[in-house]
RNA sequence: GGUCCGGUAGCUCAGCUGGAUAGAGCAGCUGCCUUCUAAGCAGCAGGCCAUUGGUUCGAAUCCAAUCCGGAUCACCA
């Protein structure tokens, strides 16, 4: 009889069992792996797994019933788990016994690591957020950041060395427009003489250069000017490209400016992280590594992968590949985006020994991304075949896109505090309140209002596009992380009750001998799922995965809990059963959910 | 025009490495708090899975074509 591995999932059991059997069977046959597909039981037929008959039929020139009943047979006298078997049409139902669900139970309810798998060995890079800093963070960001945070997370979570990264964009023209407004129209404001925040005070002047500018170009065009001459000549542009000249040719008083302006910036971003609960282990700023591509792209040049125009600017052919030609260096010498970024890839590659580096980039640079690759692989570095672009769709509302320079986006710092306002009336208004002091309502309401919109933009699959309508809102009920919150609260609240320590309690005399209920069966098998959807949403870099899975989890919960007590269980085998259920339940949601950054009370 | 992504209930989305009668949530309608938290549970209603053809025991899922929507194809980043 085959050992019971509790390591290995059940459906790779069932998988390595049925090939065992066919093989015993039908020892002539050869039935490839792929015909063995083992799904979840339907819940209108009788059964935990079914076993798909179809694909052996032809192979094996034999009728469902005639292979099923000789399968099933098979699995329950020698696969050790397998208690009974009900074939319909070409579908082999198999019910475990319930002593395999208690052995699981019992061997995984108090296990910390559940769901995790051994170090791999692997250092793998994430780079996400990626901000400007002539402006704040708005929603269409928000996305890039929990997707990013959770991602590093799940990778780390299934045995990756995982390094968050965060390249930001600090120099180029943008910031130059800021600055150059905020010189003029500032009158000294920082944000200590003002009181608002260093983000948002550059982000302001950067619209006021943008009104500015538009006015400007309007002038000169209803001076007879053409509008592509006046959107040149317009003095305000002007001053910006003569500023980022300055700032390139290392001007101090531009660079002081430069540098001041910025530092508000960051000091506003570290808030909105640290509310967000978002951090990084390595910071890369485009100041740094911006002059690194050129040497590369020069080395290339000499090598003959790229060519040169005769103005001497600098290009790649990616005909062959079916893109495009590309340019990667002007004729002036100066370095465009694509120069940047090839440096920065080979200098992360070599930073951190990368097996693999994800960038967590909107799908409007997907065409960007393939041909980063591309010029990498032309130019021979291993860092090419490391990237792999995690694209997601962006954050549109109603009306269309946001856009700063027009001023309509919905501000994260906005959207937080939003969030926390409606958790507290909320909360409120279903008067659970209640046995809180005020810093822990404080708390809770952070917890719920930011688990709500973190998983909002999480539970959604990253490369579809989402449509948000801020006047709706985001509501509190049914598919959210408030639904995971609560059923975690309840459950520590039984737990409290009951006397029994969520973390440590054990119930070493265990010994089922009465039969599982349905809802209490439902339960444990859904757990025993959890490694394998963790292990599929690190695969796919797809936290929307485990949002389903945990929403379907405490689901399962709450049906659970209507049906049956724990304080109230008919007697104290069944009362320990549940009570391993439930902690292991609570355990997995504050595990996927931990994972993604979204955080569970004990109380709401 | 080329390339890529999407089109599933009134709305927002699952399901897509082919499997049984296509599932959730929201919104609508019924019930359920003297009982471990009703931010919950149980139920009703709502579908030519964009269209057409193909592949096969079987297609929302794979292939082809078409239609619709979006992104991109910059000496901006």
């Amino acid at each position: 009889m085959r050992q019971i591995k509790i390591s290995m999932s059940l459906v790779e059991q069932i998988k390595a069992s049925a090939k065992e059997a066919l093989k015993s069977l039908y020892p002539e046959a050869d039935i490839p792996a792929s015909a063995i597909t083992v799904n979840q039981t339907k819940p209108e037929f009788t059964g935990d797994y079914t076993l798909v008959l179809f694909p052996f039929l032809k192979l094996l020139k034999t009728k469902p019933d005639v292979i099923g009943k000789q399968l099933g047979d098979y699995l329950v006298s020698h696969s050790g788990f397998v208690a009974s078997y009900d074939i319909v049409a070409g579908f082999l139902n198999l019910t475990m016994t319930d002593a395999y669900w208690a052995t699981f139970l019992s061997g995984k309810y108090n296990d910390g690591k559940y769901g995790e798998q051994a170090a791999k060995g692997k250092n793998v890079m994430v780079e996400y957020s990626s901000p400007n800093t002539n402006k704040p963070l708005h929603f269409g960001h928000l996305r890039n950041n929990f997707l990013g945070y959770a991602v590093s997370g799940i990778l780390k979570v299934n045995g990756n060395n995982v390094t968050k990264a965060n390249l930001v964009n600090d120099r180029g023209i943008h910031i130059c427009k800021s600055m150059v407004a905020w010189k003029h129209y500032a009158d000294g404001a920082t944000p200590q003489s003002t009181g608002v925040k260093g983000d948002h005070l550059v982000g302001d002047y950067y619209v006021k250069f943008n009104d500015v500018y538009k006015q400007q170009v309007a002038e000169l065009v209803s001076g007879g000017m053409d509008e592509a001459l006046a959107e040149k000549k317009a003095p305000i542009m002007k001053e910006a490209q003569d500023m980022l000249r300055a700032w390139e040719a290392g001007d101090k008083e531009t660079v002081d400016l430069w540098k001041t302006m910025n530092g508000w910036v960051y000091e506003g971003f570290d808030v909105t992280y640290k509310r967000l609960g978002i951090d990084f282990d390595k910071m890369y700023y485009e100041s740094d590594t911006y002059l690194l591509g050129k040497e590369v792209v020069l080395k290339g040049l000499e090598k003959g992968v790229l060519f040169k125009k005769e103005d001497g600017s600098i290009w790649v052919n990616l005909e062959d590949e079916g893109l495009d030609q590309k340019l990667l260096l002007r004729a002036d010498g100066t370095s465009v985006y694509m120069t940047q970024d090839i440096g920065t890839a080979i200098l992360k590659y070599n930073d951190f020994n990368l097996d693999k580096s994800v960038y967590v980039i909107a799908d409007e640079q997907n065409y960007h991304m393939q041909v980063l690759q591309l010029v990498l692989k032309k130019l021979g570095e291993p860092c090419a075949d490391t990237i792999h672009h995690l694209s997601y769709g962006m954050v549109e509302l109603p009306t269309g896109r946001m856009k700063s320079r027009e001023g309509t986006v919905v501000d994260a710092d906005d959207m937080i505090a939003e969030m926390i306002a409606m958790a507290q009336q909320q909360t409120e208004e279903a008067g659970k309140t209640e046995g809180f002091t005020q810093d822990e309502l404080k708390e809770l309401y952070e917890t719920i209002g930011l688990g709500a919109l973190k998983f909002y933009l999480l539970r959604v699959d990253p490369k579809k596009k989402m449509i948000f309508d801020p006047k709706e809102s985001i509501d509190l009920h049914g598919f959210t992380a408030t639904f995971i919150q609560y059923a975690h609260a309840r459950i520590c609240s039984i737990l409290r009750k009951e006397g029994v320590d969520r973390h440590t309690a054990t119930f070493p005399g265990f010994n089922l001998t009465q039969e599982l209920a349905p809802a209490e069966k439902a339960l444990i098998l859904w757990l025993e799922h959890y490694p394998d959807v963790m292990q599929a949403s690190a695969d796919e870099y797809n936290p929307s995965l485990l949002c389903n899975y945990t929403f379907q989890l405490a689901q399962q919960f709450n049906s659970f809990y209507d049906v049956h007590s724990i304080s109230k269980a008919e007697n104290e085998e069944k009362k320990q059963l549940r009570m391993m259920i439930i902690m292991m339940v609570a355990r997995v949601m504050r595990h996927a959910m931990g994972t993604m950054g979204i955080r569970l009370p004990e109380k709401m």
